[in-house]
DNA sequence: TAACCAACCGAATGATCGGTCGGTTTTTTT
DNA sequence: AAAAAAACCGACCGATCATTCGGTTGGTTA
């Protein structure tokens, strides 16, 4: 691997488990055995490299939900919705650093002031929700999901769906044991009253 | 005010606003007007003063929500736990840094290592989640409310709505029109399907 | 082979970090 | 009013921070 990647890979580790102004550099260095003016070589500060570890994460977020996109197209609307919120919880767990990542604190307190740090993460959260809401839509059109506002049903899915996951990567209780529930939870939110 | 209070409000500030390592104590110096040797007279150092902050957090929070448990005891199971609901979101509102240090992640982190503070983050996520479930399961008495494991689904109620509270701390989405999609989820979540 | 260039190195830099300490002022106690 | 205690001050400390820079290496091109 190209002492490039290695840092980056590291550098994905290491922001995700410590946040941004808890990695250092020369911590960085010491991990990859890549000299610090290497490193700087590379990136042109320590900004430059969380925003390339940002893209390396939206890249590869949005290359999975798209693979996944791409089967069983021929479910029903609902089975959809589950489906897509078996494979986020799935991923969540097997790309665990990516998503430690989004929900840290810190890219979102960059992306106030810094536009390509907001474009990355508009990227990430308008592609998970389309693909919710796509969900939702085919649902209303078979006939297997009633709701009336597709849009907000979706963010609303996402905000519980997302939470249950922080919850579990918090591990103040746990959580492991919630995913039945959120899909109950799921499917009485879509079928919907009456 | 006394200096000691002046100190552990603007820490409140900057620790919800910048986070822990983004936080200096020549920084909280300036702010309070306090010297350094001051700060570290009252706190015998930063993790300790962070640690009162979260239990000031723990109280005012457990506190708001105690006394808003003794009003309108009268009230259908489905009721209150769509008041408190509404109550969370208020509350989130107005007191937007106690709830955004709640939202960061290094109190979690710190809780791996520091019994005082995973015991102050557990009494919080307790008392929110015995509250919503008291709700559920006065409403399951009632017929108000239709599930099968009110613990679970307490849970991933708090994680809906705490989910929706946070995109609207981000802000990379406006939430804040949610607020009606979110009490319609909850109803269907409760009353269930069929 | 000479020139070039990107990758790489690690010592050095100034700024900033959390934290200390000896001393002064203010408040409380007696 | 005297003494004791608590609050407060700010210069100072060593460690660590992100970043710089002058120089070396190894492969590619002219």
């Amino acid at each position: 691997m190209s002492k490039r990647n290695a840092i980056l890979a590291s550098a994905t580790r290491l922001f995700s488990r410590n946040g941004f102004q808890g990695t250092g550099m020369a911590e960085l260095s010491t991990i990859t055995g890549a000299a610090t003016g290497t490193i700087f070589h590379h990136f042109k500060n320590k900004e430059d490299l969380f925003l390339q570890v940002l893209n390396d994460v939206k890249e590869s977020i949005l290359d999975q939900f798209d693979r996944h996109q791409q089967t069983r197209r021929d479910q029903k609307g609902i089975e959809r919705v589950e489906g897509v919120i078996a494979f986020y919880l799935n991923l969540a767990g097997s790309m665990e650093d990516q998503f430690l990542i989004l929900h840290r604190h810190y890219p979102y307190q960059m992306a106030k002031t810094n536009p390509v740090c907001r474009s990355h993460l508009e990227s990430i959260y308008t592609c998970l929700l389309d693909i919710f809401e796509e969900g939702i839509q085919k649902g209303i059109q078979d006939g297997s999901v009633a709701v009336e506002a597709p849009r907000q049903t979706a963010m609303v899915l996402f905000a519980m769906v997302d939470g249950i996951v922080r919850l579990n990567t918090y591990r103040v209780y746990d959580a492991g044991t919630l995913y039945d529930s959120l899909m109950v939870a799921c499917r009485r939110l879509l079928k919907g009253g009456r």
